[in-house]
DNA sequence: ACCTGAACACCGTTCAAGT
DNA sequence: ACCTGAACACCGTTCAAGT
């Protein structure tokens, strides 16, 4: 019967998921899906839009979280970053992918609306929230992409422990960081 | 006479500046150097090698600060942020090309050495001060990937200057947070 | 509605052979 | 030492035509 757009959607994450975004063409998953490139254009507009649609499939697994009590929301806001973290780490170039379908299409990712909304409940003003996002999103794909390289670029296995804990560690760190900063920026407020 | 690596290097700035990353292509550029493609490969082992040099000469352009007295390093770090910033945010495309260099090859930049080196003089732990320099790259190249997408997306002029205004905001309360989070999070020192 | 076949306009990299 | 010519193995996207 005919291909569906979820089945080309599971395509393009398995393909992502072993081999990464450099192996992930049009081409490739037509010959996956056995059929002819074409044929993909039926049920995406672009491959950038095919990737969104990835994007979203990689949070799909990130449970919504009910709203916190104010007092409670950078801890929630923590819990948040690391169930995103976990979600993303084990696929290769997840960062890139999740950056380019932020930018072309935001409300796709609920899950970084629910962190806008956390930054919100906190108490931070809506424009300052929206940097704040931002500081917290830069942090956790680049802490991703370093993660990712890092294990790429190195062959020994005891470096790769040791990547394994450092990348959780330095991830760790700048959450920290950031929370501590952002509750001196907004004295006023929990966060 | 000869091709230098040089005016390869000039050539390939020449395109991103003008063109962005896209169009960076080694065909291109032996057209624009009138050459065959072939003829770059004596000169430079691969593509990536080039954008490390291309990187390197993005950042050249950054002065070298003194050495901060240790109470004086926060400035200083917040001063060659704003420099770095100065330097990329006009070329697009710039951050995801120097992302790449300090992944392939971190002494080509330079500055991005003395970042370290002014956050280890304010007394950071070594490590930690890896993490923190970190925190802040992923910051600056965020902010400027995000201000020239802003950019790009809009084409009502009104909307250009907000985005350049909003930007640079974005960028000082990213640094501003950073910052004060370090100062707390090691309060023994002056960071 | 859904897909094929074929084309268009590109890529990065290699390498024997030329000067 | 430096470059040409030509090939290899790819890309994303479009679109008339078929079923």
């Amino acid at each position: 019967m005919a291909l569906t757009r979820e089945q080309l959607t599971d395509a393009a994450v398995g393909v992502l998921s072993e081999f990464g975004l450099a192996d992930l063409s049009m081409r490739r998953l037509a010959r996956e899906l056995d059929v002819q490139v074409g044929a993909l254009y039926w049920h995406v507009k672009s491959k950038q839009e095919l990737l969104v649609d990835v994007a979203a499939k990689l949070l799909g697994s990130v449970p919504e979280p009910a709203l916190p009590a104010p007092e409670m929301a950078p801890m929630a806001i923590g819990a948040l970053l690391q169930q995103l973290r976990s979600a993303l780490i084990t696929i290769p170039d997840s960062a890139e992918v999740i950056q380019l379908a932020q930018t072309m299409r935001p409300e796709a990712l609920a899950p970084l609306g629910w962190l806008l909304s956390f930054l919100e409940h906190a108490g931070i003003p809506a424009e300052q929230a929206f940097y704040a996002r931002h500081l917290l999103l830069n942090h956790l794909l680049g802490s991703i992409a370093a993660h990712q390289e890092a294990r790429a670029l190195v062959g020994e296995p005891e470096a790769q422990e040791h990547a394994q804990e450092s990348g959780q560690e330095a991830f760790e760190y700048g959450v920290r960081v950031i929370l501590l900063g952002l509750s001196l920026e907004h004295p006023k407020n929990a966060v």
